[in-house]
DNA sequence: CCCTATTTGACTTTATTTGACTTTCTTCGT
DNA sequence: ACGAAGAAAGTCAAATAAAGTCAAATAGGG
């Protein structure tokens, strides 16, 4: 996939905080817009869009002076009350294999098989197995 | 009987699929338009009819600067031939593993994510569920 | 000839990039 | 201590890039 200038940053950001003893980083907008050669609000676009709550992760910031950006990130649990589509089994999978919570050998493999498994179910049964897979899944990485 | 276009494109993306690693693609569709000289709603129209999941094809896509069509193609279970347990199914998850064919992360997980999956499902679901995953890693380890 | 699959293109929706303008802090000089 | 200047971040809307939708037109097989 040709990786866009916005996908480039989330990545960057994403490692920083991959690389972070407290899984938080701050940076300055400025700094970052300078890495990548585009206007500052090109960072606030990227951190707006893609590290949302519902992304796992939450931002503060000041401004002026020392100002900063600060992204931490905390771990998501499956709500297994929420009606799992494959979908959404597929982003909480993709999830956590970009929090390194999953591996993506194990990820990969678990996909494949949930489309395999799922391909001659009727609707009712495939949407019990995703809900069965979160809930398997969130059990045995302890989340929740 | 002449082939159109639109098995020309077809055929075309299923060579990209059989040449790739992990049985995944990711095009443009105007550049792939483009190279079939016709209208990007053409490749769509391809996608649409060719590539539904009952024939074993999952997509996603986005729109937008650095857009991209994502094509998966993954192994639809036919009926269940083998009678497989759990006992069998963890015995073959156990022996992949002395194998090293899969690793232990990945096995002792979906050991987990079965047992749980399969806990409120009737016999006939259970089984199915079985063969199905039994089947599926068979297909991802490129087994048969 | 009729029916279905294909081809085409106008229009819609979504995502990204850019830049001008606004708001909020900090610092520095009086 | 206070106000002005400067430093950073935020907001918003326009411009551009791609993919999706839908329906009309056409082609081909039976």
């Amino acid at each position: 996939m040709k990786k866009s200038l916005a996908d480039r940053i989330e990545q960057y950001i994403k490692v920083l905080i991959d690389r972070s003893e407290e899984k938080q980083i701050e940076i300055q907008r400025a700094e970052l817009a300078e890495t990548f050669s585009c206007v500052p609000s090109q960072v606030t676009y990227v951190i707006s869009t893609r590290f949302q709550e519902k992304y796992g992760y939450y931002t503060e910031s000041r401004r002026g002076g020392k100002g900063f950006v600060r992204i931490t990130r905390f771990t998501i649990s499956s709500d297994i009350c929420t009606i799992m589509d494959g979908d959404k089994l597929f982003d909480f999978i993709n999830e956590l294999m970009e929090k390194k919570m999953l591996d993506s050998e194990s990820g990969n493999m678990l996909k494949h098989i949930v489309l395999s498994a799922s391909s001659d179910l009727a609707d009712e049964h495939r949407k019990h197995l995703y809900n069965s897979v979160a809930r398997g899944l969130s059990e045995y990485l302890n989340l929740n």
